[in-house]
RNA sequence: GGCCAGGUAGCUCAGUUGGUAGAGCAGGGGAUUGAAAAUCCCCGUGUCGGGGGUUCGAUUCCCUCCCUGGCCA
């Protein structure tokens, strides 16, 4: 029986393993949209160190869910779901396919296997949590998970304050446990999707990329954009667009936090192992082709397969 | 050339009153449901600089050589 849901194509990889450079080159060969899948490029103001496209790339190759919010504020899967799914389906109606590109694995499965029905993230709540964790220590707020949501307390290891957080918070608003709750997804992608897993075979490789990238960034800017973004009323280090890899290392460096250059390697070893977590995300996606966007054969190949499943009957 | 301090994991170092060694960082693997570029879990055999000696046994003590840094000439 043939699949006759519309097609996507979703372009996942590490960071610094060449994605957007092939999406712009293909963007121009199909009618295709680019849509980003990527945590960071939702805000305004991470250019150089997110690795944002710049002007004359956008000009070409216009990407859709970048540049959302303020830095100040944050962004969530579920919003992105949200919104990948309403330029996924306008793409579609204008009869091209949507190209979705982009590193938050995490993004990439929320769309695809959708989210659990979710209370949303409420910072009053969370903030009585935190305050209650400096007095009583995440020790005894796990214990409390165990006795609300055993399940969930088991699951959640004792040292992640961020999920026993929120599995708190889930249960304070919903009154119900987060662990029954998480077992039906709300729904799956309508979409038939030809997924890459774009990644150089030899880890070096990604590594040598990814310290040359960090020395461009340096040599763009990037601790006038940070110093800049700390310049805004209401930033502050704890925000999530503030803790992205790069501009954390930056602001401690900026803040006197961190003297001298050690920042730059530490900058580095994040964006390593970023890439490294990456990987283990696209690991576990088991349909996906794995091509390395630096060979251009295999450039040329990811050509081809997008060009045959588009075209293949509906 | 002489004196002193070092040479132990990829890096910075700890340690063994003689029974072949362990932290942090780096690195690797994994988890991942409204912060996810986040948050967390697991993983440590390395001629203990080379050679020789003493010893049942030396990375540890002794001798010697090499290397690095400092001071003196």
């Amino acid at each position: 029986m043939p699949d006759c849901r519309p097609a996507a194509i979703f372009l996942m990889g590490p960071t610094a393993a060449g994605k957007t450079d092939l999406a712009i080159e293909l963007v121009q060969r199909y009618p295709l949209d680019i849509i980003s899948v990527d945590s960071a490029l939702v805000y305004r103001g991470l250019d150089i160190g997110a690795a944002k496209p710049g002007p004359d790339e956008l000009r070409l190759a216009p990407h859709r869910l970048i540049d959302l919010c303020a830095p100040t504020e944050a962004y969530s899967a579920a919003d992105f779901c949200r919104e990948a799914a309403a330029a996924m389906a306008e793409s579609r109606a204008a009869g091209r396919v949507p190209l979705l590109v982009g590193g938050t694995g995490m993004y990439f499965r929320s769309l695809q296997r959708g989210l659990s029905d979710l209370p949303e993230a409420d910072p009053d709540v969370r903030q009585r949590l935190e305050a209650e964790a400096t007095e009583l220590g995440w020790a005894a707020l796990h214990e409390r998970l165990s006795r609300l949501d055993p399940a969930a307390g088991a699951r959640i290891h004792r040292n992640d304050p961020q999920r026993i957080q929120r599995a708190l918070e889930v249960i304070e608003i919903s009154g119900r446990r987060l662990s029954e709750q998480q077992g039906q997804r709300r729904s799956t992608l309508p979409f038939r999707v030809l997924k890459f897993a774009l990644c150089p075979a030899d880890r070096a490789v990604l590594h040598e990329r990814i310290a040359r990238r960090f020395a461009a960034m340096i040599d763009a800017g990037l601790l006038a954009e940070v110093s800049s973004l700390m310049r805004l009323p209401g930033i502050h280090a704890d925000l999530p667009a503030m803790r992205a890899v790069g501009y954390r290392q930056a602001w401690q460096h900026l803040s006197g936090e961190m003297a001298g250059q050690d920042w730059v390697e530490r900058g580095v070893f994040a964006t390593r192992q970023l890439a490294k977590r990456q990987i283990t995300w696209l690991r576990s996606e088991h349909d996906a082709f794995w091509r390395d966007p630096a060979l251009a054969a295999d450039r040329a190949d990811v050509a081809r397969m997008i060009e045959s499943f588009c075209g293949a009957a509906r």
